[in-house]
DNA sequence: CTCCAGGGATCAG
DNA sequence: CTGATCCATGGA
């Protein structure tokens, strides 16, 4: 991968194993909208940042020297060598083999932990396009606004003062009252987002677990996509259904089971071959009827 | 109309 | 302890 800086915008050439398209649409991130056929714009870090890929040449803008290495280079995990992730997860493994090969490009991101919880909070027996509506809605209300239609994502200080009446305006639903609870509890410094990542997978999850509306999977997705904890498996509904196909006959298993099957297979790299299997089920609606 | 969505809390046994 | 039921909401 070769890196070049310019006025306002820095390319990336020769890259590997990035597809923007399958980076955003692996379900990690819901902030990001399809300019065009190979442009995505994100809402991230406090900033808005359009990619624009054609081939293995990506393009970052507005985006300087600086903010690429000190912000980019980082949330797009472009340190860790994915090929030979790819390798090792699919070794002797000719399901990986084939979810590696259809989305070769997916990449785990390392998003803002308050932004990722509060998200994960809010998808829980919700779809995509409405959990992407409400942390829209969440945002314009409460964050600031941006040169682009969207607004950043809220600070934990502005939520302090958000009622439940408030999330329910939006159309959380339920789960305005996990959202209290969450606040209360890191603004109670009872949980301690910025030590988690220093924690081992299962500390961290246990204090992860502490908030009402925080199960496994959402404390699981939590650590995979903001924490770097990438030995975790997010079971949810569609990695449950692909994971029993492909490994267990089609036979209706229970989540702990399928997530210590993960652990054993995969160990520290469970979390990259939960994502490429998500993409391969979802796209191929595998394991429906 | 019913069913379901990247689940989890709560209740029944 | 495991399994069933409920939860808000909107789109299919």
């Amino acid at each position: 991968m070769k890196t070049t800086y310019y006025d306002n915008f820095v390319e990336l050439t020769e890259t590997d194993s990035f597809n923007i398209t399958e980076i955003l649409e692996c379900g990690q991130c819901f902030r990001f909208n399809k300019i065009s056929e190979n442009k995505y714009r994100i809402i991230a870090l406090n900033k808005v940042l359009d990619i624009e890929q054609n081939g293995t040449s990506v393009r970052f803008s507005p985006c300087t020297e600086e903010e690429f290495n000190s912000l980019w280079y980082n949330y797009f995990d472009l340190n860790t060598d994915y090929k030979k992730i790819k390798e090792i997860i699919s070794k002797d493994d000719p399901i990986m083999q084939k979810a590696v090969e259809y989305a070769g490009g997916i990449r785990l991101l390392n998003q803002d932990p308050f932004e990722t919880l509060i998200s994960f909070i809010i998808s829980q027996n919700n779809n995509i396009p409405r959990i992407k509506g409400i942390i829209s809605r969440l945002s314009k209300a409460y964050g600031s606004p941006s040169n682009d239609e969207e607004s950043f994502f809220p600070d934990l200080s502005v939520l302090a003062d958000v009622t439940n009446e408030n999330y329910m305006s939006l159309g959380t639903g339920f789960r305005a009252k996990y959202l209290c609870d969450c606040v209360e509890k890191l603004l109670n410094k009872e949980i301690d987002l910025d030590t988690l990542s220093d924690m081992p997978s299962e500390e961290a999850k246990k204090e992860l677990l502490k908030i009402k509306g925080v199960g496994p999977k959402v404390a699981d997705c939590v650590l995979l996509f903001s924490l770097g904890k990438r030995d975790m498996y997010p079971v949810d509904v569609w990695v449950k259904r692909v994971t029993e196909l492909l490994y267990f006959n089609g036979k209706d298993t229970p989540k702990e089971e399928i997530s210590a099957f993960a652990a054993k297979k995969w160990g520290k790299y469970a979390g990259y071959a939960q994502q490429y299997l998500f993409y391969y089920a979802r796209s191929e609606k595998l394991g429906v009827n």
